[in-house]
DNA sequence: TTTTTGTATGAGTAAAATTAATGGAATGCT
DNA sequence: AGCATTCCATTAATTTTACTCATACAAAAA
C-alpha cells in the first residue's frame, strides 16, 4: 500500500516546492505526479497537503511522512547498491562515521593504504549524524564508528586499535613550553580552545580541569585543527589534541606539547561495527590495518 | 527499483519455506509471485536463491536482502499504521520497550490508568530487542525505552522516573532475614538467583559482590518473577530485586527483604524518547504517569 | 485585462502485474 | 518401478495500474 514510489514523492515534492518541479525532478508529468499524490491521499484516508492558493504546505500527517521519508529512502537506497554490488562481484563500500575530530588525520593514514589494497571498495567518511554515531551505526547509515567512547551494546563490537597521550598544547615559548607536566591551575588564566562539541566529552575537561574544579578564563571553539593551533601559536589560546597530532604540527609551527597532570591523560580509540557485518572481508581488512598502524614514534 | 513488494517476497517466500505457500501468504497465485521473483532477479542482476531441486535456499545477496526486509518493513508498516491514525483523528500507539526486568510489575500499574486516559492510544510491550533498546529506540520499533541505564544521546532524551532500592530477597526463616543489612560475604554460601541478562547488568554483582571480590557459590537464571520468588521461598537460593516488588510478594510467602551494605544498593529507573516525539501529548503523558506514580510505602 | 505559471481532471494508451493453463522435475507412496 | 503428488517455471491471455495528452481551472505576474 505504501510504497517506496509515495515516499520518494513526498520528498521530491517539499524538495522541489511544487508539483510541476518535482515532477520533472522524477522524470513524470505534472499530471502524473498529481493523480499519484491524490490517490495517495486517498489511499491512507487523510490530506497530506494542504492547497493555500498554488502554495503546498504539508499537514501533520505529511510532515510525519516526509520524516518518514527521509529516514527510510536513504537506507533502501544502500540496499539497492550493495545488492548492486553483490552482483558486480565483490564491489563494496565503507561508510565511515568519526565521532573524534583529531582522527581525521589520522583516519587519512589509514585509508589510504586501504584504498590501494582494496581498489573496488569505495570508502565514504560521515561526521554529522541525527541521532549521534551510535545511531548512525544502528541505522545502517555508516558501516564503521571511530570513537574515543565504546559502547557496548548488544549487536555490536567496539575494540580498540590505538591508544594515545592527550596533551597541552601551547606555543613554544609559552611558560608551560618547558615544565614536565602542566596542572590544572595554570590554565586559570588561560583561553582554551577546542572544537564545537559538548563539554563532557572534552577530556581536558573530564580528566583534567574538572577535577580539580579549575576552568579557564575563556573557552572558545573552532572547527578545524589547522586554524585551532595557527591560534595557539599566535599565542590566543591553548589547546588539548592527541600528542601524535601535535607532533607533526610541531615541524610546520612554533608549537610545545605539554602532559597534563603527572601521569597524562591516556585515551584510546575504538572502532565500533555491526556483528552481522562480521562476515564483511573488507572491513575486517579495515580494522586490521587501522590496529597495525604505527605511529610515528617520539624522537 | 528496489520496491517494498519485493521486499515482502523475500521475506514471505522465507517465513512460508515455500514459493506456494508464500503466494497463498500474499493473496497471489504461485504464478505471479514466480514471475515476480525471476523479474527482482533480473532486476538486480544476481540470483537471490539457489533451486536446489525444489528446495530454495538464499545466496548471499538473498541473506542481506532478507535481513534488509526484516528490518524494513516493519518501519514502513509502522509508518502506515500511524497515517492511518491520522486519518482516524488522534488514535495513536505506544510501543514501550523494557530493559528493566522486575519493572514489568511497575509498568502494569502505569498502564492500566493510562489506558482509561487515553482510551484511543493502544500500548504494546516489547522485551527483546536485536541491538538492545537504544537500538530499538532509534529504529523506529519503540517509542519509550524504559531502562536502569540512560544513554546520552543526540536526538534521545533520558529522564528518570522513580528511585528504588535494590535489596537481597532471602526466605523468611533465613540467617539473613533479621539482619540490618547483608554483607558480601553472606553470599559466599549462597545459590544466587538472576534473571537471564549479562553479569554486568545484574546490580548485585556490579555494586555489591565484584567491588569486594566476593562469587555466590552457585548462580542460577530463571526468567520470570513469580518463579523465582517460590524458589526463594523454598531455599533454593536468594535474589537481588527492588523493595518494592519484594514487599508485594511477602504478603504471599515467606520472604524477607534485607539490605546490600550498609548504605545499601540505590537506582533509578529512566524513560528514554526520541525528540522528535517530543509533540506527541500521550507519550508526554504517559511519562507525567509514570513520574506520579506513588509507590506503596514503607509500612 | 492579458499573460504566465502552476495545478487538477477525464479519457485514452502503454506498460506492468496478475492469472489461467500447461509441462517438467523432484519427492513420496505402494 | 510405477503412479500420484507437490512444487516451480513458462507462455499467452487478461486485468490493473501508471502514465501521457489535452484541456480546464486558479492564482500570481505583467
Amino acid at each position: 500500500m505504501l510504497e517506496r514510489h509515495h515516499l520518494k514523492v513526498i520528498q521530491a515534492v517539499h524538495q522541489q516546492g511544487s508539483v510541476t518541479a518535482a515532477a520533472n525532478h522524477l522524470h513524470l508529468t505534472q499530471s502524473a505526479l498529481s493523480h499519484t499524490m491524490r490517490k495517495l491521499e486517498q489511499g491512507i484516508g487523510t490530506p497530506l497537503w494542504l492547497r493555500e492558493g498554488r502554495q503546498l504546505r504539508l499537514t501533520q500527517a505529511g510532515e510525519f511522512l516526509l520524516n518518514t521519508a527521509n529516514r527510510l529512502l536513504p537506507q533502501m537506497e544502500h540496499a539497492e547498491n550493495r545488492l548492486r554490488q553483490f552482483a558486480e562481484g565483490e564491489r563494496g563500500s565503507l561508510r565511515i562515521g568519526m565521532e573524534c575530530h583529531p582522527c581525521y588525520q589520522w583516519l587519512l593514514k589509514i585509508v589510504s593504504p586501504f584504498l590501494a589494497q582494496w581498489p573496488s571498495v569505495d570508502v565514504d567518511v560521515k561526521q554529522k549524524f541525527q541521532f549521534g554515531g551510535l545511531g548512525a551505526l544502528l541505522d545502517f547509515e555508516i558501516d564503521l564508528l571511530v570513537t574515543p567512547d565504546p559502547f557496548y551494546r548488544p549487536g555490536l563490537t567496539f575494540e580498540p586499535v590505538f591508544d594515545y597521550e592527550q596533551v597541552l598544547v601551547v606555543p613554544s615559548e609559552h611558560a608551560l613550553a618547558n615544565r614536565d607536566y602542566a596542572q590544572p591551575e595554570d590554565l586559570r588564566g588561560e583561553t582554551l580552545l577546542s572544537y564545537p562539541v559538548a563539554l563532557d566529552r572534552l577530556d581536558v575537561y573530564t580528566h583534567f580541569l574538572n577535577p580539580a574544579a579549575v576552568a579557564p578564563r575563556r573557552h572558545k571553539t573552532i572547527e578545524t585543527t589547522d586554524i585551532m593551533l595557527q591560534m595557539v601559536a599566535s599565542g590566543r589560546g591553548v589547546a588539548a589534541l592527541p600528542r601524535w597530532l601535535v607532533r607533526e604540527y610541531c615541524e610546520k609551527l612554533p608549537l610545545a606539547a605539554v602532559r597534563m597532570g603527572a601521569g597524562g591523560v591516556d585515551k584510546q580509540i575504538f572502532v565500533g561495527t555491526r556483528d552481522s557485518d562480521k562476515g564483511t572481508e573488507y572491513l575486517r581488512a579495515f580494522i586490521e590495518l587501522a590496529r597495525n598502524y604505527e605511529h610515528p614514534e617520539v624522537t
